[in-house]
DNA sequence: CTTGACTACGTAGTATGGTACGGAGGGCAA
DNA sequence: TTGCCCTCCGTACCATACTACGTAGTCAAG
Protein backbone atom coordinates (compact mmCIF):
# COMPACT_ATOMS: atom_id res chain seq x y z
CA UNK A 1 0.00 0.00 0.00
CA UNK A 2 1.58 3.07 -1.29
CA UNK A 3 0.91 6.47 -0.12
CA UNK A 4 0.56 9.31 -2.44
CA UNK A 5 1.04 12.74 -1.30
CA UNK A 6 0.39 16.29 -3.03
CA UNK A 7 3.49 18.32 -3.62
CA UNK A 8 3.30 20.76 -0.06
CA UNK A 9 3.14 17.38 1.80
CA UNK A 10 6.80 15.99 -0.32
CA UNK A 11 8.23 19.27 0.55
CA UNK A 12 7.15 19.78 4.13
CA UNK A 13 8.01 16.14 4.43
CA UNK A 14 11.77 16.22 2.94
CA UNK A 15 11.95 20.02 4.82
CA UNK A 16 12.30 21.92 1.62
CA UNK A 17 10.27 24.26 -0.17
CA UNK A 18 7.76 23.74 -3.17
CA UNK A 19 9.79 25.52 -5.36
CA UNK A 20 12.82 23.69 -3.99
CA UNK A 21 10.90 20.42 -5.37
CA UNK A 22 9.69 21.48 -8.50
CA UNK A 23 13.40 22.99 -9.22
CA UNK A 24 14.64 19.11 -8.75
CA UNK A 25 11.98 18.54 -10.89
CA UNK A 26 13.24 20.84 -13.69
CA UNK A 27 16.36 19.38 -13.47
CA UNK A 28 15.57 15.79 -13.57
CA UNK A 29 16.57 14.64 -10.06
CA UNK A 30 13.05 13.59 -9.01
CA UNK A 31 10.71 12.55 -11.54
CA UNK A 32 7.35 14.56 -12.00
CA UNK A 33 4.05 12.60 -11.82
CA UNK A 34 1.80 12.20 -14.06
CA UNK A 35 -0.91 14.55 -14.34
CA UNK A 36 -4.27 12.24 -13.17
CA UNK A 37 -6.64 11.61 -16.15
CA UNK A 38 -9.53 12.49 -14.31
CA UNK A 39 -8.35 16.07 -13.59
CA UNK A 40 -6.94 17.00 -10.07
CA UNK A 41 -3.54 17.34 -8.46
CA UNK A 42 -0.49 15.24 -9.21
CA UNK A 43 -0.05 12.69 -6.93
CA UNK A 44 3.80 11.98 -5.43
CA UNK A 45 4.25 8.45 -4.22
CA UNK A 46 5.79 9.02 -0.80
CA UNK A 47 9.05 7.76 -2.28
CA UNK A 48 9.76 10.82 -3.10
CA UNK A 49 10.26 11.82 -0.04
CA UNK A 50 13.30 10.07 1.11
CA UNK A 51 14.97 11.08 -2.66
CA UNK A 52 14.74 14.36 -1.44
CA UNK A 53 16.50 14.21 1.43
CA UNK A 54 19.01 11.86 -0.49
CA UNK A 55 20.01 14.51 -2.57
CA UNK A 56 20.09 17.05 -0.14
CA UNK A 57 22.52 14.81 2.49
CA UNK A 58 24.19 14.16 -0.80
CA UNK A 59 24.72 18.17 -1.08
CA UNK A 60 25.92 18.31 2.12
CA UNK A 61 28.87 15.81 1.21
CA UNK A 62 29.70 18.63 -0.97
CA UNK A 63 27.98 16.36 -4.26
CA UNK A 64 26.43 19.42 -6.46
CA UNK A 65 23.49 18.65 -7.95
CA UNK A 66 24.90 17.21 -11.60
CA UNK A 67 26.94 14.63 -9.43
CA UNK A 68 23.63 13.76 -7.29
CA UNK A 69 22.06 13.32 -10.35
CA UNK A 70 24.83 10.80 -11.16
CA UNK A 71 24.56 9.20 -8.09
CA UNK A 72 21.52 8.51 -8.40
CA UNK A 73 21.36 6.65 -12.03
CA UNK A 74 24.19 4.69 -10.32
CA UNK A 75 21.73 3.52 -7.07
CA UNK A 76 19.02 2.52 -9.51
CA UNK A 77 21.59 0.66 -12.81
CA UNK A 78 21.84 -2.55 -11.94
CA UNK A 79 24.84 -2.54 -13.72
CA UNK A 80 26.68 -0.08 -11.56
CA UNK A 81 29.22 -0.98 -8.72
CA UNK A 82 29.72 0.16 -5.29
CA UNK A 83 33.15 0.83 -6.05
CA UNK A 84 31.79 3.17 -9.06
CA UNK A 85 30.43 5.48 -6.08
CA UNK A 86 33.64 4.87 -3.90
CA UNK A 87 35.61 6.23 -6.16
CA UNK A 88 33.52 9.78 -7.14
CA UNK A 89 32.95 9.71 -3.22
CA UNK A 90 37.17 9.45 -2.90
CA UNK A 91 37.33 11.94 -5.42
CA UNK A 92 35.33 14.26 -3.91
CA UNK A 93 37.20 14.05 -0.52
CA UNK A 94 40.10 15.11 -2.28
CA UNK A 95 38.68 18.20 -4.10
CA UNK A 96 37.47 18.89 -0.58
CA UNK A 97 40.87 18.07 0.86
CA UNK A 98 42.51 20.57 -2.14
CA UNK A 99 39.95 23.42 -1.28
CA UNK A 100 41.15 23.18 2.66
CA UNK A 101 44.50 23.75 1.79
CA UNK A 102 43.73 26.15 -0.54
CA UNK A 103 42.14 27.91 1.88
CA UNK A 104 44.59 27.66 4.79
CA UNK A 105 47.06 29.52 2.59
CA UNK A 106 44.24 32.07 2.23
CA UNK A 107 44.48 32.53 6.56
CA UNK A 108 48.24 32.41 6.37
CA UNK A 109 48.33 34.89 3.82
CA UNK A 110 45.67 37.00 6.09
CA UNK A 111 47.60 36.17 8.96
CA UNK A 112 50.76 37.89 7.62
CA UNK A 113 49.37 40.98 6.46
CA UNK A 114 47.44 41.30 9.80
CA UNK A 115 50.50 40.48 11.52
CA UNK A 116 51.78 43.23 9.98
CA UNK A 117 49.39 46.07 10.09
CA UNK A 118 50.47 48.66 12.95
CA UNK A 119 46.43 48.73 13.86
CA UNK A 120 45.88 52.40 13.63
CA UNK A 121 46.90 55.49 11.57
CA UNK A 122 46.12 56.86 8.14
CA UNK A 123 45.26 54.34 5.39
CA UNK A 124 47.64 55.63 3.66
CA UNK A 125 49.79 54.14 5.26
CA UNK A 126 48.27 50.77 6.10
CA UNK A 127 50.46 48.06 5.13
CA UNK A 128 48.00 45.79 4.40
CA UNK A 129 46.36 47.95 1.13
CA UNK A 130 50.48 48.34 0.70
CA UNK A 131 50.78 44.48 0.24
CA UNK A 132 47.44 44.47 -2.00
CA UNK A 133 48.94 47.44 -4.25
CA UNK A 134 52.46 46.05 -4.58
CA UNK A 135 51.90 42.04 -3.78
CA UNK A 136 53.85 40.06 -2.36
CA UNK A 137 50.75 37.93 -2.45
CA UNK A 138 49.73 35.84 -5.10
CA UNK B 1 54.73 62.19 -17.28
CA UNK B 2 51.75 59.96 -16.76
CA UNK B 3 51.49 57.18 -19.36
CA UNK B 4 48.23 56.35 -21.09
CA UNK B 5 47.15 53.49 -22.79
CA UNK B 6 44.16 51.86 -24.78
CA UNK B 7 42.24 49.20 -22.65
CA UNK B 8 43.57 46.43 -24.26
CA UNK B 9 47.27 47.50 -22.78
CA UNK B 10 45.40 47.74 -19.56
CA UNK B 11 43.93 44.23 -19.76
CA UNK B 12 47.31 42.69 -21.31
CA UNK B 13 49.26 44.76 -18.34
CA UNK B 14 47.14 43.46 -15.26
CA UNK B 15 46.65 40.19 -16.68
CA UNK B 16 43.03 40.35 -17.17
CA UNK B 17 40.77 40.21 -20.80
CA UNK B 18 39.29 43.68 -22.49
CA UNK B 19 35.89 42.41 -21.17
CA UNK B 20 37.01 41.97 -17.47
CA UNK B 21 38.39 45.70 -18.07
CA UNK B 22 34.75 46.51 -19.18
CA UNK B 23 32.87 44.32 -16.26
CA UNK B 24 35.13 46.35 -13.61
CA UNK B 25 34.02 49.45 -14.80
CA UNK B 26 29.99 48.47 -14.85
CA UNK B 27 30.84 47.68 -11.20
CA UNK B 28 32.73 50.50 -10.32
CA UNK B 29 35.53 49.22 -9.10
CA UNK B 30 37.92 50.84 -11.77
CA UNK B 31 36.80 55.05 -13.39
CA UNK B 32 36.22 54.75 -17.17
CA UNK B 33 37.91 57.64 -18.68
CA UNK B 34 36.02 60.15 -20.66
CA UNK B 35 35.79 59.78 -24.26
CA UNK B 36 38.17 62.67 -26.05
CA UNK B 37 36.44 64.82 -27.27
CA UNK B 38 37.74 64.76 -30.18
CA UNK B 39 36.98 61.61 -30.68
CA UNK B 40 38.78 58.45 -30.84
CA UNK B 41 39.64 55.85 -28.12
CA UNK B 42 39.67 56.17 -23.97
CA UNK B 43 43.09 56.93 -22.94
CA UNK B 44 43.47 55.25 -18.99
CA UNK B 45 46.35 56.13 -16.99
CA UNK B 46 48.35 53.52 -16.30
CA UNK B 47 47.67 54.00 -12.65
CA UNK B 48 44.26 51.53 -13.65
CA UNK B 49 46.74 48.44 -14.00
CA UNK B 50 47.94 48.38 -10.67
CA UNK B 51 44.43 48.73 -9.33
CA UNK B 52 43.24 46.09 -11.21
CA UNK B 53 46.14 43.92 -9.74
CA UNK B 54 44.98 45.16 -5.99
CA UNK B 55 41.70 43.61 -6.99
CA UNK B 56 43.04 40.53 -7.81
CA UNK B 57 44.98 40.39 -5.23
CA UNK B 58 42.61 41.27 -2.34
CA UNK B 59 40.19 38.29 -4.48
CA UNK B 60 42.89 35.85 -3.86
CA UNK B 61 42.59 36.88 -0.13
CA UNK B 62 38.91 35.51 -0.24
CA UNK B 63 37.68 39.02 -1.09
CA UNK B 64 34.25 39.49 -2.95
CA UNK B 65 34.19 42.29 -5.23
CA UNK B 66 31.77 44.28 -3.32
CA UNK B 67 34.28 44.01 -0.10
CA UNK B 68 36.92 44.96 -2.58
CA UNK B 69 35.21 47.90 -3.47
CA UNK B 70 35.12 49.22 0.39
CA UNK B 71 38.58 48.59 0.36
CA UNK B 72 39.56 50.42 -2.65
CA UNK B 73 37.52 53.28 -1.03
CA UNK B 74 38.86 53.40 2.52
CA UNK B 75 42.25 53.45 0.32
CA UNK B 76 40.96 56.80 -0.90
CA UNK B 77 39.50 58.17 2.63
CA UNK B 78 41.31 60.36 4.20
CA UNK B 79 39.37 59.74 7.28
CA UNK B 80 39.55 56.25 6.96
CA UNK B 81 41.60 54.34 9.46
CA UNK B 82 44.14 51.56 8.94
CA UNK B 83 42.51 49.82 11.91
CA UNK B 84 39.60 49.77 9.57
CA UNK B 85 41.36 47.79 7.06
CA UNK B 86 42.54 45.06 9.82
CA UNK B 87 38.91 45.01 10.93
CA UNK B 88 38.14 43.74 7.55
CA UNK B 89 41.11 41.29 7.41
CA UNK B 90 40.05 39.58 10.43
CA UNK B 91 36.73 39.15 9.74
CA UNK B 92 37.67 37.54 6.53
CA UNK B 93 40.36 35.72 8.68
CA UNK B 94 37.43 34.44 10.71
CA UNK B 95 35.10 33.92 8.05
CA UNK B 96 37.71 31.39 5.96
CA UNK B 97 38.59 29.66 9.26
CA UNK B 98 34.60 28.42 9.77
CA UNK B 99 34.56 27.38 6.01
CA UNK B 100 37.71 25.15 6.39
CA UNK B 101 36.23 24.04 9.86
CA UNK B 102 33.03 22.84 7.47
CA UNK B 103 35.11 21.85 4.91
CA UNK B 104 36.73 19.80 7.58
CA UNK B 105 33.68 18.21 8.48
CA UNK B 106 32.93 17.01 5.32
CA UNK B 107 36.19 15.83 4.18
CA UNK B 108 35.09 13.61 7.92
CA UNK B 109 31.85 12.41 6.83
CA UNK B 110 33.49 11.47 3.23
CA UNK B 111 36.50 9.53 5.34
CA UNK B 112 33.24 7.58 7.19
CA UNK B 113 31.12 6.63 4.48
CA UNK B 114 34.31 5.52 2.29
CA UNK B 115 35.62 3.68 5.16
CA UNK B 116 32.77 1.74 5.40
CA UNK B 117 32.68 0.83 1.67
CA UNK B 118 33.08 -2.59 0.70
CA UNK B 119 34.03 -1.63 -2.32
CA UNK B 120 32.62 -3.76 -4.80
CA UNK B 121 29.53 -5.43 -5.66
CA UNK B 122 25.62 -4.20 -6.21
CA UNK B 123 24.90 -0.69 -5.53
CA UNK B 124 21.41 -2.28 -4.05
CA UNK B 125 23.79 -2.92 -1.11
CA UNK B 126 26.26 0.05 -1.35
CA UNK B 127 26.73 1.65 2.03
CA UNK B 128 27.78 5.01 0.54
CA UNK B 129 24.33 5.09 -1.08
CA UNK B 130 22.95 3.33 1.97
CA UNK B 131 24.12 5.79 3.94
CA UNK B 132 22.97 9.04 1.78
CA UNK B 133 18.94 7.09 1.51
CA UNK B 134 19.01 6.23 5.30
CA UNK B 135 21.44 8.99 6.70
CA UNK B 136 23.30 9.10 9.55
CA UNK B 137 25.24 11.98 8.15
CA UNK B 138 23.48 15.75 8.45
C1' DC C 1 41.20 54.18 -49.88
C1' DT C 2 40.41 49.81 -48.55
C1' DT C 3 41.23 46.20 -45.34
C1' DG C 4 41.92 44.43 -40.98
C1' DA C 5 42.41 45.01 -36.22
C1' DC C 6 40.85 47.18 -32.36
C1' DT C 7 37.45 50.11 -29.49
C1' DA C 8 32.84 51.16 -27.71
C1' DC C 9 28.49 49.76 -26.03
C1' DG C 10 24.42 47.38 -24.76
C1' DT C 11 22.58 43.22 -24.09
C1' DA C 12 22.53 38.43 -23.29
C1' DG C 13 24.41 34.00 -21.85
C1' DT C 14 27.29 30.85 -18.54
C1' DA C 15 27.22 28.08 -14.03
C1' DT C 16 25.09 27.26 -9.31
C1' DG C 17 21.03 26.63 -6.42
C1' DG C 18 17.44 28.16 -5.61
C1' DT C 19 13.29 31.97 -4.65
C1' DA C 20 9.41 34.74 -6.18
C1' DC C 21 5.42 36.06 -8.89
C1' DG C 22 1.20 36.25 -11.53
C1' DG C 23 -2.72 34.13 -13.20
C1' DA C 24 -5.67 30.25 -14.11
C1' DG C 25 -7.85 26.42 -12.34
C1' DG C 26 -8.95 22.75 -8.41
C1' DG C 27 -10.99 21.36 -4.04
C1' DC C 28 -13.34 21.89 0.25
C1' DA C 29 -16.14 23.91 3.86
C1' DA C 30 -19.61 27.09 5.72
C1' DT D 1 -22.12 29.52 -4.01
C1' DT D 2 -18.81 32.14 -2.15
C1' DG D 3 -14.65 32.43 -0.09
C1' DC D 4 -10.04 30.84 0.52
C1' DC D 5 -6.10 28.18 0.22
C1' DC D 6 -3.70 25.10 -2.77
C1' DT D 7 -1.83 23.44 -7.37
C1' DC D 8 0.10 24.19 -11.86
C1' DC D 9 2.97 26.57 -15.03
C1' DG D 10 6.05 29.64 -17.19
C1' DT D 11 8.86 33.13 -16.44
C1' DA D 12 11.63 36.18 -14.10
C1' DC D 13 14.70 37.30 -10.42
C1' DC D 14 18.69 36.84 -6.55
C1' DA D 15 23.96 36.70 -5.92
C1' DT D 16 28.71 35.92 -7.96
C1' DA D 17 32.11 36.78 -11.53
C1' DC D 18 32.66 36.79 -15.69
C1' DT D 19 32.33 35.81 -21.01
C1' DA D 20 30.36 36.35 -25.52
C1' DC D 21 28.00 38.69 -29.32
C1' DG D 22 26.46 42.04 -32.58
C1' DT D 23 26.86 46.45 -34.47
C1' DA D 24 29.00 50.59 -35.28
C1' DG D 25 32.89 53.67 -35.03
C1' DT D 26 38.15 54.46 -35.30
C1' DC D 27 42.73 54.08 -36.75
C1' DA D 28 46.92 52.76 -39.08
C1' DA D 29 49.22 50.19 -42.67
C1' DG D 30 49.65 49.11 -47.26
Amino acid sequence: METYMKISQIAQGAGVGVETVRFYERKKLIEQPLKPANGGFRAYPGEVVNQIRFIRRAQNLGFSLKEVKDLMSLRIDPRADCGDVRLRAQAKRQEVIEKIEQLQRVRDALDTVINACPGSGSTRSCSILGELEKGQIS
